[in-house]
RNA sequence: GGCCCCAUCGUCUAGUUAGGUCUAGGACAUCGGAUUUUCAUUCCGGUAACAGGGGUUCAAAUCCCCUUGGGGUCACCA
């Protein structure tokens, strides 16, 4: 049987880091067994933008490289692929389970059943529905329905019977029957509801693995019993561990992002994300974007490689050692098997770390493109094509070497790009540093000269030079170069010192140093 | 509360299916040290875990039971 996996989201407006791990387990073993991965919308009660709502998630993976075989865009053989298009489908069903028997209208109002389940608790007794409506005959169902009495579909659950699954990550679980209440397959207006429109689509569309998170385990004998009603092949099951917030056992979710700040696991991801949005524009507070949508990982120049990579580590693991795993490698080495059964939380510090290995890895061009968007997005650059200015970014991106993780982390050195007048200084260590040492003031008065009449502004000279002039006046380099550094660059350390003079050039470092000088 | 799932270093995990080679391995984080003009990197090294209790067995992280803890789910949502 050829393996087809799919990945049905609810148009939400955004995309789930969460739903973004199960959507990769469903796409990687598909391609792992050559098989077919589709994109199913799942917008039965949709009634906003279709656009707005759905455009969020297809970038999501378009970014991180998992293409779809069929779905939205792509068409297929099974379309349509939006739920709200298929209703003629489970309409037939459900007249195939009505005239089976396996399901039946139940005219019981929604008040009644409501008050049934309350008794139920207050007696400690399990609830399951009264099946009055079972009692009916035929001619009273049409009398009702011709009288406009509202009525419901259920599935009619066979007491006695066991669920048993074979899940592909936990094993045999098995559900007793006796304990389910008849499950509502269709609105009183005949519209379906989601257990029952998945197994039509599962179906129709041939899936042979449903691989979904763990939250889903408590619909799989609803889901088990429809496709036998319906007579239909039962595809596989694979629950796999939600993924849960960080240094937690809870499913990470998009509305305790407030809490989340305070989270010292998080601590660091915020405060690289926080830093490269403001400079793009985002109030950081709005949390229009979080660490829970993967576009916030695109916004802060996080690589896809390196998201991909923490994704794939939570809940699964190839053996023993390796860690680090390119797309085609996740795609050869993944299996269902070795899924991991409890929840797993993701964990920021290593994200960044995957993440900085593969920055580590792009080619300088690839490095080189991305922070040009980013600098130009900023506002810092105001060309990504003047061959000057990429000529210049290159060189800066050079200099920055690993202290780019993400693409956001070029801000950092903004040093490079800020006028003089615009350069923030890093008054507190200015102060202690050079406003507070005559001496120091004096040297670097005297090191004016000395750079002002150097022949070549180059990193090797500047080195000899600085290394030279130490000497001579008898001085540490400690006393000198962070001096020097936080006159020129504004901050108290960073990139090399000499590269970043030449890179820099004559003109703007003597001008720097002026300015702070003259503001001792 | 019912049903279901889960339980190894701070975190992600290997080891559990076929009990012994596990005085429990790796990675991230953390702490030392080396390199370095600062920071970062890199390289060495350290701290750190089988939730608890009963069994079964010559032998249990591994099998069984109980307890505890955590979580998911209980809609005319998906």
């Amino acid at each position: 049987m050829p393996v087809r996996t799919r990945f049905a989201p609810s148009p939400t407006g955004y995309m789930h880091i969460g739903g973004m791990r199960t959507a990769l387990f469903n796409w990687l073993w598909a391609r792992h067994h050559g098989g077919t991965f589709i994109l199913r919308i799942d917008d039965t009660d949709q009634q906003r933008n279709m656009d707005e709502a759905l455009g969020p998630i297809l970038q999501a993976f378009r970014w991180l490289g998992l293409n779809w075989d069929e779905g939205p865009e792509v068409g297929g053989p099974h379309g349509p692929y939006f739920q709200s298009q298929r209703r003629g489908l489970y309409d037939a069903a459900l007249q195939k389970l009505l005239s089976t028997g396996h399901a039946y209208r139940d005219f019981e109002t929604p008040a009644e059943t409501q008050a049934q389940r309350e008794a139920a608790e207050r007696e400690k007794r399990v609830y399951v529905s009264s099946r009055v409506s079972l009692q009916l005959t035929a001619d009273e169902v049409q009398a009702k329905l011709a009288a406009g009495e509202a009525c419901v579909i259920r599935l009619l659950v066979p007491r006695g019977e066991t669920v048993v699954i074979n899940d592909h990550v936990r094993g045999t679980v098995e559900w007793d029957c006796n304990l389910m209440p008849d499950p509502v397959i269709a609105r009183s207006d005949g519209s379906p509801l989601y257990n029952f429109a998945t197994v039509v689509d599962d179906a129709a569309m041939e899936i042979s693995h449903v691989i979904r998170a763990e939250e889903h385990l408590s619909n799989t004998p609803i889901q088990v019993l429809l496709h036998r009603a319906l007579g239909n092949v039962i595809p596989e099951w694979a629950h796999i561990p939600y993924v849960a917030a960080p240094g937690s056992k809870e499913k990470i979710s998009k509305r305790k992002i407030a809490a989340y700040r305070k989270n010292p696991q998080f601590q660091k991801l915020f405060e690289l994300g926080d830093a490269v949005l403001s400079r793009l524009g985002f109030d950081a507070a709005a949390d229009a974007l979080s660490p829970v949508m993967v576009a916030y990982y695109q916004q802060v120049g996080f690589l896809p490689a390196g998201i991909l990579n923490a994704l794939v580590r939570l809940g699964w693991s190839y053996d023993d050692q390796t860690e680090v795993l390119s797309r085609e490698e996740m795609q050869q080495k993944f299996s269902l098997e070795r899924v991991i059964r409890s929840p797993a939380g993701l964990d920021p510090d290593k994200l960044i770390s995957f993440q900085s290995h593969w920055m580590s890895q792009l080619p300088a061009d690839d490095k080189l493109e991305g922070c040009l968007s980013f600098l130009l997005a900023a506002g810092l650059i105001s060309s990504a094509d003047d061959p000057g200015t990429r000529s210049y970014v290159a060189a800066v991106v050079d200099l920055a070497a690993d202290r780019l993780r993400v693409f956001g982390d070029i801000f950092q050195l903004d040093e490079f790009f800020l006028s003089d007048e615009q350069l923030s200084v890093d008054v507190k260590n200015f102060d202690k540093r050079v406003r507070s040492s005559a001496t120091t003031q004096e040297n670097l008065l005297l090191l004016k000269d000395r750079l002002q009449s150097l022949a070549d502004f180059l990193a090797g000279p500047l080195h000899d030079l600085l290394q030279a002039f130490v000497a001579e006046r008898g001085i540490r380099v400690g006393d000198l170069f962070p001096a020097l550094r936080l006159c020129v660059t504004g901050k108290a350390q960073g990139a090399d010192l000499f590269r970043s003079l030449e890179l820099l050039g004559r003109e703007r470092v003597l001008r720097r140093l002026d300015r702070s000088l003259s503001g001792c």
